[in-house]
DNA sequence: CTACGAGCTGGACTCGACTCCAGGTCAAGT
DNA sequence: ACTTGACCTGGAGTCGAGTCCAGCTCGTAG
């Protein structure tokens, strides 16, 4: 069997995946982790490589905005094991076209930002080269953002 | 002077803006509106054209993630009015640059879930074309996202 | 032996951004 | 005169995603 025999405290857990000892737990509580952590004697939870690849699987999907449940719903799927992987093929595909329409979303923003960006730049060059802006004028600076056509 | 002789009530603009009525009124007491709303003889909210467009402005930084107090700030720069142009520019590209960083972010989870994607797309394909995936292959499905480099 | 550091639990708290509610006011329509 | 519908206020509630805390238990190092 693959047994890349390196157990793991939580406390490395949180350093290599940069998540917080407690968002681990919290994880682990509202069931996103595929297969359970062991515990030793002592009652410590012992991870293993697969939970840190898990959690790199998870922390994208958080990244990219997918809400806790939506997370859970995916991980009792992989945890079901075979057969699901339909559905969890759909829930990733869907998560890829919301991703893409975020990204949309922002670029557009960006574009709007980019213009206030620009006529304020304008502004400002103008007024630096001395051309000193009447009282009244209407900049398009105060107020509206103005969009270029949309 | 720019008079587009419209006065609106809360609830046009709630439907103008697609902001809640409740929102408006939040938005207002967080001190977003760059000049105040005022208000009738009974006390209602009346608005204009400009607030339309300063809440159009508010909704590209919200929906780009900028934080209320941030808006609040550049707000209070506006407000300001004369004098705080850098400052406003400033604010405006360092927002420009987080969102920049966020899509690249967003491109890269796209990406691992695209590959992702394309590993069960395999899988489903192989297994549909009658190979029997037989128990105990690692497919990288299970657990494992599997990084194409990274 | 004891002090320390790392973990454990259950539950409370925070924070941001809304959202909802009770109880009241007003202008217009029937 | 009354009912509606749109609006008002102050304050409470919600939701998501953590984050923090008190009080306890180990195993090891001095």
């Amino acid at each position: 069997m693959t047994d890349t025999h390196e157990d793991l405290t939580i406390g490395q857990v949180a350093t290599r995946t940069g998540l917080s000892i407690d968002t681990l737990r919290f994880y682990e509580r509202e069931g996103i982790l595929a297969n359970p952590v062991r515990r030793n004697s002592a009652g410590r939870r012992v991870y293993a490589e697969h939970h840190i690849a898990w959690l790199n699987m998870c922390m994208i999907l958080r990244g990219s905005g997918m809400p806790i449940p939506a997370i859970r719903h995916y991980t009792e799927l992989a945890r079901a094991g075979e057969g699901t992987e339909r559905e969890r093929l759909a829930i990733l595909r869907e998560h890829q076209s919301r991703i893409a329409a975020r990204i949309g979303r922002l670029h557009e923003c960006l574009d709007l930002i980019g213009y206030k960006v620009g006529v304020y730049e304008d502004y400002l060059a103008e007024s630096e080269a001395g051309t000193e802006i009447e009282a009244g004028t209407e900049t398009g600076i105060g107020i509206e953002p103005a969009p270029p056509t949309p």
